[in-house]
DNA sequence: GTAGAATATGAGTAATTATTCGCATTATCG
DNA sequence: CGATAATGCGAATAATTACTCATATTCTAC
């Protein structure tokens, strides 16, 4: 034979369907690892047990751990941009605290879905540098918002959209850290954070001592 | 001799000021090794080797990573409470704004001390399940909030503590990460956040289009 | 069928990391 | 001092984890 070409890339392209249902069951194995006992325990020889398949096997599709989990990371963010287009698309046209709450709708949905595994990746993203492929996937997210600001007049709308994710996400994996599953629950406390930030009507959290006649007549 | 005692606590209480300095450089250069490289670059050799000291010296204090790890979490909290705890006394009496800003500015101060640190910590602090020690002073903070927000008649206090600080952590974080350390823009986003949240006056930000009499004159 | 390509295997080896232990050094106290 | 306890050392060893490769099995196309 001419020549063996010399190992070039590690990590092979599935074209049988069996290797590519052992693809999936090779990230879905690392994904129920992150979920059941953390990412300490995540080790190429375990995931390979855990997805029912030899380590040999798992080599020819990744090139080690990392890559495993910048997968599982590109394709949660790759799932949570396709719903947040899917609720921008719904919101259009629509008013802003419409269009904010089909967004939030969408976060909660995706954190929900997975709770644990969505922490850990989310945990491992911010300890990883991670590829351009998963930056741009965030960028787009995050200019999904923006837009959706901007065309209602927010100021900053860069700054303020940076802003409402943050707080969002704090919320979000605060409660599911300590087990607060319930979606209606959740989606009215980010919605009033989110309204609260943008200087909209929320129904104030300060009860009354005694109405004062000043405190009727004065507007704030 | 009677008998050897069969080796007890592996973890030594520093006697002489010789192994106190031991003891806070092995700290520090587990630290150090949490800025600059990442927590997956943190082995007790390596920890051993920065804090300039043997990895026998630092398995008589430690008796191992996660014990450093602990410690260093542990001290963090320490430190935060002890900052709270000051920022709610100055606040007695005052107004809710202004006990709010103290303690968001307790917050800020903690998280840009070593912003690098405090990020890395606290996603081992939710990686690793910790000791009561630091479930406690965890809950203590939380408790010193609710107080702030129930002695000016804020209504459901707990959830509105949990979500204050959810919300703060998240804005921290992420504005860390992306390299913004400006405390002043920090702390007017964080009492933003916070005022908004509660229901309190904001200033909008949207920008009025045109000014109809009927905006003028409603209230909200 | 059968040839050849693709895929799978897992024991075996390399590399890394954790931990110990015998001994050296330094401090404390009378 | 000198005795004893405290501290420090780091090569050596154990344990874990990463990764390979010779071989076996399964698929595809003719």
């Amino acid at each position: 034979m001419m020549m063996t070409k010399p190992r070039l890339n590690p990590r092979k392209t599935p074209r049988q369907s069996r290797s590519q249902a052992t693809y999936v069951a090779v990230l879905e194995g690392a994904a129920r690892i992150l979920e059941t006992e953390g990412g300490h325990r995540l080790t190429t020889n375990h995931v390979a047990e855990r997805a029912g398949v030899s380590v040999g096997t798992l080599y020819q599709y990744f090139p080690g751990k990392e890559a495993i989990l910048a997968e599982l990371i590109r394709q949660m963010r790759q799932d949570m941009l396709t719903d947040f287009e899917e609720a921008a698309r719904e919101a259009k046209g629509k008013d802003l605290a419409f269009a904010l709450d089909a967004l939030i709708a969408a976060s909660l949905r995706h954190h929900l879905r997975r709770p644990a595994l969505a922490q850990a990746l989310e945990r491992v993203e911010s300890e990883l540098q991670l590829n351009d492929e998963i930056h741009a996937l965030k960028a787009r997210m995050r200019e999904l918002i923006v837009e959706v600001l901007r065309e209602r007049r927010i100021m900053e709308p860069e700054r303020t959209a940076f802003d409402l994710m943050a707080l969002s996400r704090g919320i979000s994996d605060a409660a599911i850290q300590s087990d607060q599953r319930d979606f209606d629950d959740l989606q009215q406390r980010l919605s009033r954070a989110i309204r609260g930030y943008l200087g909209l009507a929320v129904t104030p959290l300060v009860a009354a001592p005694v109405k004062t006649s000043t405190e009727i007549a004065g507007c704030r």
